[in-house]
Parts: C-alpha cells; structure tokens; sequence
RNA sequence: AGAGAAGUGGCAGAGUGGUCGAAUGCACUGGUCUUGAAAACCAGCGUGCCGCAAGGUACCGGGGGUUCGAAUCCCUCCUUCUCUGCCA
C-alpha cells in the first residue's frame, strides 16, 4: 500500500508512476485519496477535542460525587451525555472515511521504479541477458510430456484421478528428481546465508493483505470457506507476513530467509495451448528467498538475489535469459522485477522460472514492518523476494534439454542429490 | 472434539468501576562512582493517530455492549494451559 503522506509530497512522482503503468485516472485517484486523508485528520481532531471534554467533565463528575455534590454530579452528567452522541457519530465518520480511503489505497498498485522500462505489455520487457547459442534438438526431440510417459517419472493421469487436471503424480525418478532440486536450492541458498523456515501452507485473510495478494488476487487462490483460509500461492505470503507488526534493529538487518513450500493457484481462466505437461500446474513445488532490508541497501540486495537465482541457473546449466519487467508487466505489488526464463528446446519456448522484485515500502506499510534506527526512530523497511526456484518448469527443462538416445542426462550439480545421472 | 482455567508493557507480575497508560521486579539505554569491570546510586525506557509545538486522543488478546466514566461488569470470537477423548 501506498505511503499516504509521500503522495501528498511527491504528487506528481506518483502520478507519473501509475500512469507509466498503463493507469488512466491515476490522478483524480490519487486526489481522491488526498482528499479522504484530510477529510480523515479533521474528523479525528475534532473527535479527539470532543473526547477531550468529555474525558475531563468525566473526571470532575468522580470528585463531585466524593465531596457528595450530587446535584452538581447530576448537572454534569447531563452534559456528557449529550457530548456522547456527538462523540459517537464522529467516531462513525472517522471509521467509514478511513475504510473508504483504505479500499481506495487498496486499488492503488505500486510505482515503478525509474529504472522501470515504459510498456504495456511482455513485448517491452527488456532483455538484460540472453544465452548465446540456443540449443538446437534433433526433429526427433520430444517434449517434456512425451518424456514423462516413455519414461512414467510424471503421471498427469493418477493426479486427475486422486485430484483433478493440474495436481501431477511425480514417480521414481520423477520425485528424487524434484527432491534433488528442492535439497540443491536449499543448501544453495543456505551457504548464501539464508535462514531456512517451514512455514504453513495455509494462511489467514490478514496475511494475504499483509503482501498484498488480496483483495486484489482473490480469484487466484484457492480459499477454504469453512475456515476462511487460503491456501498459498507462493511462500512469499507466510515468510513475509512472520514480520508483519514486527520492529525490528537496525544492526539485525538484512532479514534472509529461504523457505520451500507447495504452492497452490487457481489459474483460474488461463488454459490453453500453452499449458500443456509442467507448463501450468494448479500445485507445484517452490523455494522462494525472501529479505527484509534497510531501504537504503534494498537496491544491492536485489541485485544480490538476483545474482544469486542466476547462479543456479548456470550450475544447471540451462539455457536462460533474464528480463527486466516493463511498467505495463510488472506485478501490482512490485517496485522492480528481474524475471528469469529457461529455454526449452523441444518446445522451442522460454518458461519463467523465477521473478525477483523488490517492494520497497509497498508491503512493508501494510504489514507495519519497521526498524528502529540508532536515534530510536522508526521508519518503513523494504521487503524483496524471489523464487529460486520453481520445480516444474525446471524439471520440463532439464528434461527436454537433456534428452539423448541413452536417457535424460541430469546436470550435474544434481547428480549427489539424485543419486542418478540418467533417466533411462 | 468435551470440561475447566487464563490472556495486562521485551519478560515476570500487581491492579475488580473514577487523576491507571497502568505499581513493582528483571532486562535494556544514558549518567555518577571505578584504573577497567561488577555492584550501588540517579535518570530514561510501549505503540498508533491529530498537532509546528505544547499538548490532545486511542490502545491492558480481537470485536461489540452497559455506564457520566471500563484493564476492572456483560456478550461474543480467538489463543494458551490443565484434564478427558482422538490422531501422524
């Protein structure tokens, strides 16, 4: 969410920002929200002066009522009472002025970062890296789904019976392979020094608000009526929210935790032809890092990530390229976003795998994650995340790349964790 | 899941209708003392909102209610603990 007072400030700036967004009305939005917020501190100063006189008649009405002048304690109660009704209504205004400017602010994605390309759509997004040669497959060359069922490591068909279309069974080979990668990108970020956490699965309404995925992904996460749970759709939601109302030392600064959970998205609406075999699962496996860092170090430490996610990359030795999101692609919530993406050569398409992005203060002000500087000020922290890394567009790659007459050549930084080079 | 008990500041723990935002202790920060440290002593030490400030206001698990006035009384939800049941 949007740091009202740095709107008031920098109105222009924020302007400017939605509209390289592709928002139209972002200005009378914004005036909008100016305008509640004054609406809003009015209302409070006159109920707090409100409040004020009431509290003190209270006070004289105890003393009155000890030195037994009833009549005078009557008199003032009279008064009060009337000053409660005033106090109520106010208390009503100030209570709906400040919903209607949340659900405002809610509406309100975050701005891009000047380094931010213009664009409105994935066709702008910037090409920071590419790998120089493509892999070139024989005609022969299967894609991943074929190789799943000649080699039954993957089985779409049991996950349909057990679950439905998107809840894939991995098999043998299929699940070390997936355990291998989980236990590789762990211990990967373990010697980066990230802290490793478990978190549930299952998360309350405040944390989905907390980063930002309600209100405005409610449609793309499955939600449990009865408890009024979500499930998640990425770890991020549960390792950011542990810092939600949280104030934390300025010397325990950066936050690094890396966390491998399920994750769980509807999708609701986007099957098509490309969603075939790994491509678009309704349940897959991913190791998301998550840091919490001084704002004035939050530009290194996505670089930091991001570096990091392509390290991976590189020991995999994948194919990939790494994008840096246009303002037209980027998420709602984000500020910056390095996307990374693995060619697939028997599909002969590029397959996200990782999104890295910071948030500046956008999640941090709804979660009130604050640290205390040496002053013993409070200010806004800066939260940053990134999958490292998504299993099944891995495994699709992995598999499709490596294929060969003998079996699936694993890479080889995977090969301890396997217990397998080859898929045969 | 059933029965009972409880939720107060970083922690411990007072407070059952009226200067209570809240005693006290510990922890923490600064100072005095000391060659240094410890001890002792002095001072400070929650968060949000409004305000240039002074100050005001709100918060004692969450929400609602009674009252001129609620940490204190009532309702409700949540959580924790104990016992019983069930279970990996």
């Amino acid at each position: 969410m949007l740091i009202v007072s740095d709107i008031r400030e920098n109105r222009p700036e924020f302007i400017a920002g939605l509209e390289k967004r592709g928002m139209a009305d972002a200005t009378a939005l914004l005036d909008e929200v100016l305008a509640l917020d004054e609406k809003r501190k009015s209302t409070q100063t006159k109920l707090d002066e409100l409040l004020a006189e009431s509290n003190k008649i209270s006070k004289s009405i105890g003393l009155l009522m000890k030195e037994g002048k009833q009549d005078e304690a009557n008199q003032a109660k009279a008064k009060t009472s009337e000053l409660k009704s005033q106090t109520k209504e106010l208390g009503q205004v100030l209570e709906e002025t400040k919903q209607e400017l949340d659900d405002k602010l809610y509406q309100i994605p975050n701005i891009p970062n000047e380094e931010v390309p213009a664009g409105n759509s994935e066709d702008d997004n910037e090409v920071l890296y590419t790998v120089d040669q493509l892999p070139e497959l024989g005609d022969d060359a299967l894609p991943h789904w074929e190789l799943i069922k000649n080699y039954d490591i993957i089985d779409f068909d049991l996950g349909v019976k057990i679950t439905g279309a998107g809840f894939p069974v991995y098999k043998g080979k299929g699940a070390r392979l997936q355990r291998a990668l989980v236990n590789f990108f762990l211990d990967e970020a373990d010697h980066q020094g990230y802290d490793e956490v478990q978190p549930p699965v299952v998360i309350n309404e405040a944390s989905g608000r907390g980063t930002g995925q309600l209100p405005d992904k409610e449609g793309q996460m499955y939600h449990i009526t009865d408890s009024d749970l979500y499930l998640i759709p990425t770890a991020e939601v549960p390792i950011t929210n542990l810092y939600r109302d949280v104030i934390v030392d300025e010397k325990d600064l950066p936050i690094k935790n890396v966390g491998f959970t399920p994750c769980f998205r509807r999708e609701a609406g986007s099957w098509g032809a490309h969603v075939r075999g790994l491509n678009r699962l309704h349940q897959f496996d991913k190791v998301e890092i998550v840091q919490v860092q001084h704002p004035d170090k939050s530009f290194d430490t996505l670089i930091e990530m991001r570096d990091h996610v392509e390290g991976l990359l590189k020991r995999l030795e994948l194919p990939y390229r790494i994008l840096k999101l246009c303002a037209g692609d980027l998420g709602f919530t984000s500020n910056i976003t390095y996307d990374f993406e693995v060619y697939s050569a028997a599909q002969k398409r590029w397959l996200e795998v990782s999104s890295v992005s910071n948030f500046k203060t956008y999640q941090a002000n709804r979660l009130k994650l604050r640290y205390r500087d040496a002053d013993n000020n409070k200010h806004l922290l800066h939260t940053l995340n990134g999958s490292a890394l998504a299993l099944p567009r891995i495994i699709a790659a992995i598999l499709e790349n490596g294929q060969t007459p003998e079996g699936i050549k694993i890479p080889a930084a995977l090969h301890q964790y396997a217990g397998f080079e080859t898929i045969s």
